[in-house]
DNA sequence: TTATACTCTACTGAGTCGATAGGAATGGAG
DNA sequence: CTCCATTCCTATCGACTCAGTAGAGTATAA
């Protein structure tokens, strides 16, 4: 799995819209600027989360972007898999299921690759975009704690 | 991280050397021939390998390939970065850490892709050539047991 | 001496990637 | 109704990577 700079802006400009959450809609230039986003390669990026039904948008002279669903329901996971493919090293999660199955002499190590894109599915698809805003915070405030704060919903500290 | 098509045949090289091991070397034409992978691409690859020192070879009549050390040394984690550059999903591990100190406002994503290229290497790096062979069997075998067998350097578990 | 095998350099055609340009559609403000 | 800020769409660019090929050069055993 590689994430691309396209993937990375991605990942940032949600990250700028599940702060803003509650305030409304933002437009793409503010997001371009205070995140340092080339604004023009940032709109065909946002258009491809629109698509994908992860921020929503409205046109005209008060329009912008907003999250279509709350921070704790979008998954890392999922935006990685919009912008740059499948999770796994090589090929996907089916493809690599069937060639364990059909490449007799190299079974193992597909299989070897299903473990590594488990691994990374684990991680990335139990961590919401709330819990990289408050993984931020964390990692701000000295992260003497390297703490894993899991789960879609998380709340405590600690 | 990325696998592609030259480090999928870089290893399916290796291992078909780590299965002759102790039958001397072997023609670059027999592993193309028995692997299906394209002669001159493989080529490449195997001198690729041979400046890693992961493989030596002898040329002439009877020359060929074989494994520089035993299979049990030979990590996976080492042949796909030799091929495929660093197991992180952006960047290396060098630039993630300096990234998690130095980029304030997204600290924690960085962080995380830490985590994710961590959990990659864990895998990686703890599997042998000679772990991917017995797996292989093992796969071939009916594969009842989803047994982790980790390789002879092995130390910690994920 | 010759056949066989590895070595090296260069190249190609296709595709991806980051980024930019220019305009069309939309909707609020005056 | 007209202006204008904003999102939306398409097209293009240069640089780069990737899979694969070509061909000449070098070492070695028989």
């Amino acid at each position: 799995m590689k994430v691309s700079h396209r993937g990375l802006y991605a990942l940032k400009a949600l990250i700028h819209l599940a702060e803003a959450y509650d305030g409304g809609l933002v437009k793409i230039h503010q997001i371009a600027d205070e995140e340092s986003i080339p604004e023009k390669f940032l709109e065909g990026i946002l258009v491809t989360l629109k698509n994908a039904r992860i921020v929503s948008s409205e046109r005209g002279r008060e329009g912008g972007y907003r999250l279509r669903r709350p921070p704790t329901e979008i998954l890392v996971g999922d935006v990685v898999r919009i912008l740059d493919g499948p999770l796994a090293p090589f090929g996907d999660a089916v493809e690599l299921a069937h060639r364990v199955r059909t490449e007799p002499r190299h079974g193992g190590l597909f299989d070897l690759f299903l473990d590594v894109r488990n691994a990374a599915a684990a991680i990335l698809d139990h961590t919401s975009l709330a819990d990289v805003v408050e993984r931020n915070r964390r990692v701000l405030a000295g992260r003497r704690g390297k703490n894993r704060r899991r789960g879609a919903t998380s709340r405590t500290p600690a």
